[in-house]
DNA sequence: AACGTACCCTGCCGGC
DNA sequence: TGCCGGCAGGGTACGT
């Protein structure tokens, strides 16, 4: 499930329950989990995302990072089947993940950097979503805000739901996009991401989409019915009045 | 550079 | 009720 807002939301849930606790164990249930042990006997001094990852800063400069992929997450409380768990002194982390696609990795920092590095940047840093490597390539707009080398943190759902609210078309070359169209896109992906990141974990429990997944269903602008195609093997949903 | 395909896995859903 | 194909919000590797 997780893109940006999830992650984020993620971020603060594991925050409150984790932040200086003492790691005091490692328990690995999945052999595809390669976890080094010596992140034992460390605190975790900070819980933080960048785009779709989630960072545990620990004490002597060494980083958990973890990518949840399509159905990775953590559990403050132990679930039925879980990949690894990382214990502490008050408790203990789980990682779910049924498809088993999540990956976790201890880095340290100036590995970490390297790897961030890579990263487009935050949508939601003060400055808004900077699209300037969006805009270099000729491939469809909602194509290109999947690469999180170009901006992070989009996934296939925001992608969708952040053209709408720009009343974007799809299929548009990025490159061909127009200021005004690009100003409204800024506003789009923020609206999507914020709006998401303000339900907090209530956000499981509500179909919140203007769009994703609502293929033949009346547009909420426009009633018009929402279309699905296909861009680049996944779905995509746009309402083909309001979105040019 | 862009596009298509295959792959990594499991669970769920609709159709029969 | 049970089976089965198709599909899924992520990303990588490869060939054209």
């Amino acid at each position: 499930m997780p893109e940006l807002p999830e992650v984020q939301i993620l971020v603060d849930q594991l925050t409150s329950g984790l932040m200086g606790a003492r790691i005091t164990a490692v328990e690995v249930r999945d052999a595809k989990i390669k976890l080094r042990r010596d992140i034992v006997g460390r605190r975790v001094e900070q819980i933080w995302r960048r785009g779709k990852n989630l960072i545990f800063d620990l004490s002597g400069g060494l980083h958990l990072l973890a990518h949840l992929r399509m159905t990775g997450w953590f559990e403050l409380k132990e679930p039925k089947r879980y990949r690894a768990a990382i214990r502490t002194g008050n408790g203990a982390i789980y990682f779910e993940d049924a498809r088993r696609f999540g990956v976790m990795d201890v880095l340290a920092s100036s590995q970490l950097h390297a790897f961030l590095a890579a990263l487009g940047p935050e949508p939601l840093s003060k400055e808004g979503p900077n699209l300037s490597r969006v805009v270099k390539t000729t491939r469809p707009i909602k194509v290109a805000l999947l690469d999180q080398r170009l901006i992070a943190g989009i996934g296939n759902i925001y992608a969708s739901e952040s053209l709408w609210w720009a009343r974007v078309n799809p299929r548009r070359r990025a490159n061909r996009l127009r200021v005004v169209e690009l100003k409204a896109l800024r506003a789009g992906i923020v609206k999507s991401l914020r709006k998401a990141i303000d339900y907090g974990p209530r956000i499981f429990n509500v179909q919140h989409f203007a769009v994703y997944d609502r293929g033949g269903k009346p547009c909420l602008r426009c009633r018009t019915p929402i279309r699905r195609i296909v861009q680049a093997q996944r779905s995509t949903f746009y309402c083909p009045r309001c979105q040019r």
